[in-house]
DNA sequence: AATAGACTTGCAAATGACTTGCATTTGCGC
DNA sequence: GCGCAAATGCAAGTCATTTGCAAGTCTATT
């Protein structure tokens, strides 16, 4: 498993280490965006530790290199990370168990070019999140 | 000028006092978002100073009250607020010179309604940032 | 207009996410 | 294996925001 992480690194011009290679596996293996915190626990549970501040080095460093991508949801004011993706994805949040998952697509390609034309900015991203109660949570 | 404060926060039913007076009217004032330290320093130019926790504690009440409302739009890692109102606005943040200015409209009418239908989540709210170069950065 | 009682404020200290300095360890080319 | 640059661990530092508590301020009531 943890080959696949190493050869990973080198594709990106990442340096090996047991710790960056333990960090990139558990995003890969993740369904959502972590915290740097959830990464701990998770590296805890697996295996030899690795020092929090070693893994915000560690995701910062894969922010330089384009591996990971941080955002912010507004969600216990910690930061997530997941791994970065040539598709640009938003986020759904569950106002009621907190559970994150992706949208399909989005909605705002035509709308940037309006923007452009009315406004006269130069658009180089935008951010998107919705808020709801997911089918389970919409039940209870 | 803080007559009208004092009738706007009886009006929310939230206690007058000369500081939620002062911090009210400068919301009013202000033409973007501020941040609790804005807010600091704008009451101090003003006159008597306000002690920075006590703005916190005065924007939580403003919030709970639906005065105003708190966003974070990864600036400075600071909370922004502004005041609140019926239509529900988006903003644009310049990344040359950090101006934030209101978008015209919201694109995601449509949108929402379309996701409640296609994964079953019951949408309440959604948040949108834009980011690009203003008029005057593009041109520079 | 003085007063009580509850709520606010100011101040200082605490919190919590994240960062940094530095001594030690590790990965890797030789 | 050796050496050295780069990465890690640990402890201490930031910085926005929160909190405990004593002192001050509002407002309804007399």
């Amino acid at each position: 498993m943890l080959q696949v992480a190493r050869d990973i690194l080198k594709h990106y011009g990442v340096k090996y280490s047991r710790q960056r290679a333990l960090v990139l596996s558990l995003l890969m293996d993740a369904k959502q965006p972590l915290t740097a915190d959830a990464l701990y626990d998770l590296g805890r549970q697996e295996e030899a530790s690795l020092n929090l501040s070693t893994i915000y080095r560690i995701l910062s460093a894969f922010e330089d290199n384009g591996i990971a991508v941080k955002t912010h949801l507004e969600i216990d004011n910690k930061a997530l990370y997941e791994l970065k993706r040539e598709e640009h994805k938003h986020h759904i949040i569950c106002v009621g168990c907190q559970k994150i998952t992706e949208l399909p697509g989005c909605p705002l390609h035509g709308y940037e070019r309006d923007l452009q034309e009315k406004m006269g900015y130069t658009i180089t991203s935008h951010k998107l999140v919705m808020y709801g109660y997911c089918p389970e949570c919409t039940l209870s």
